[in-house]
DNA sequence: CCCTAATGCTACACTTTTAGTAGCATCCAA
DNA sequence: TTGGATGCTACTAAAAGTGTAGCATTAGGG
């Protein structure tokens, strides 16, 4: 069990944990459109080790947010419902951008 | 340079990449509600060691999320909209976790 | 001044996690 | 029955994180 692994039983820190290891968070972004094989998910995850996918996304299937079938890794229903929160946070990351790089100019 | 880091500008792959570190999601969260000092930060933070939760502080405050005063640590006017999203998550992971239960109750 | 307490943070030895590469076992179509 | 694609494991090396001690600085009282 990891160090950060909570005690806790509130359900924002058991996501905030998995959602913290690495790759989690690219994993479920890359899955946004459509299912993915095993490879071809880490393909896109800039060649990702299959160690860490595979460990990920059987934290993320334990969770109960990805799924796999005859077409590959996807969302469930519920990881779909994460998947909209993660797109606001595309869409808010390029106001965010914009505003970083206006700081950089001023100083 | 870790493994992850992202040689692609998109903004969101810069995000997701810190944001998927150990501990960056969890200080972001415990800062929601007020600055809090270092050593604050850390207790609600599990004891996580000082080394990581320095080495993640610095990585926010680079990003501009996060900002350093006497009052403490707290969130930058940016940070503090990424922290809103975070409340928003919060909320789905009670939705969440109750369809956890209820599928695992099935099984 | 000196003492105390709180602050942010570093040092360092140790453990856990992740990376990188190779390749296995299974399935399915040709 | 073989060729290609699949999910995934084994193994070693490297990187990240942990845990504990404690340093340097600052602010306030006595």
């Amino acid at each position: 069990m990891s160090r950060q692994t909570t005690r806790s039983g509130r359900p924002i820190m058991r996501l905030l944990d998995v959602l913290g290891r690495r790759w989690a968070l690219r994993v479920l972004w890359e899955l946004r459109d459509e299912r993915l094989t095993f490879r071809d998910l880490r393909a896109r995850c800039d060649d990702v080790s299959p160690t860490s996918l595979n460990q990920r996304l059987k934290e993320l299937r334990e969770l109960g947010l990805v799924d796999h079938d005859d077409e590959g890794f996807g969302y469930t229903r519920l990881g779909r419902e994460l998947g909209e929160q993660l797109l606001a946070l595309n869409d808010w990351s390029h106001k965010w951008d914009r505003a970083l790089a206006r700081q950089r100019n001023v100083d």
